[in-house]
DNA sequence: ATAAACTTTCATTTTTTTTTGAAAGTTTAA
DNA sequence: TTAAACTTTCAAAAAAAAATGAAAGTTTAT
């Protein structure tokens, strides 16, 4: 395989891996395009490459930069921007975790806390409906505070979270 | 607020984080709706619950159990099938996680580990290629690693990975 | 073997999501 | 202040994903 077609075939596969995610394919793209160039690259180079409009490229790469995963960067003499991508991936990680808990979990907990604090009723179906939505409030509530957790320790976050769930 | 409108806001946003994870929406939903069933349920009542076709019904309860999530249920006497999920939420993340690794992260792997192959070449970017997904191939692996010890010890999971790495 | 009671399949339709592209907006240089 | 060189926005179009529903398939009881 040659450098073209290994570089075509990994933007194809993060784009791909993305959409299962929940991130939209394009995003995806630009961000892989991103992460394996050496150099900034700009808006009109990513439409280029990837074969994609002026507005999908600009919307996108504000996506990105949202999450806090792609940035801008100046060239002295150059009224364009480029872009270039967090490259480590640890805080790549961390970032995409918060966003995700923030945007997502976050307000899915509220619900589940809401929905779980009905009244008890007298029929079993109300009472397995109280106790599986505290389950799963209480269960989710564990899994985000474990990407939390990670998140404080981003650089071999494994091992200092061991160590700090064996202090407690 | 009122067991019902509890009810289809605990569906309703089961279904939208679904949606946001990559899990079709419909298949989060009745999901959802099973989980907090006290008893098995018909495919007649869940196309009601949740005003979508038979066909519709039948599929995504189909790549329910192809996820190992829901099963089918036989009541006797009766010929209809009903359907239950699986209640306890450590083994629905194992099995999600098993499901997600097999079908998601794996054939990525597959792919990082040959782009990430190709010839050294002597241009700066082809060097960058190459150590980028390089790295990114063993972030993956690991990260799915996590994945596969959180399903070899389901219950209490997290205690005994701590164990299990700190024996290393 | 037949028919009733049910489920699955899949071509077509519908809905949702993504993309486009041109107009509006912004910034910089002169 | 003007205009050139860009970027952003957003209504409309296109593409992708999901849902429908009727026909085909399956199972069970008689």
């Amino acid at each position: 395989m040659e450098f073209k077609e290994a570089k075509n075939k990994f933007v194809q596969t993060w784009g791909a891996l993305g959409s299962q995610w929940g991130i939209n394919k394009t995003m995806a793209q630009i961000h892989a395009l991103l992460m394996i160039s050496n150099e900034p690259v700009s808006m009109e180079d990513i439409m280029d490459e990837l074969q994609i409009s002026r507005g999908n490229a600009s919307m996108n790469l504000r996506a990105l930069m949202d999450w806090g995963i792609v940035y801008k960067e100046f060239k002295a003499g150059e009224r364009r921007e480029f872009f270039t991508a967090e490259k480590d991936l640890d805080e790549l990680a961390v970032k995409i975790s918060r966003e995700r808990s923030k945007r997502e979990i976050k307000p899915a907990l509220k619900v589940l806390k809401e929905v779980s604090s009905i009244e008890a009723n007298k029929t079993a179906e109300e009472k397995h409906f109280i106790e599986q939505t505290s389950k799963l409030y209480d269960f989710v509530l564990k899994a985000d505070n474990v990407l939390d957790k990670i998140t404080e320790y981003k650089d071999n976050w494994l091992a200092r979270l061991v160590v700090k769930i064996m202090k407690k």
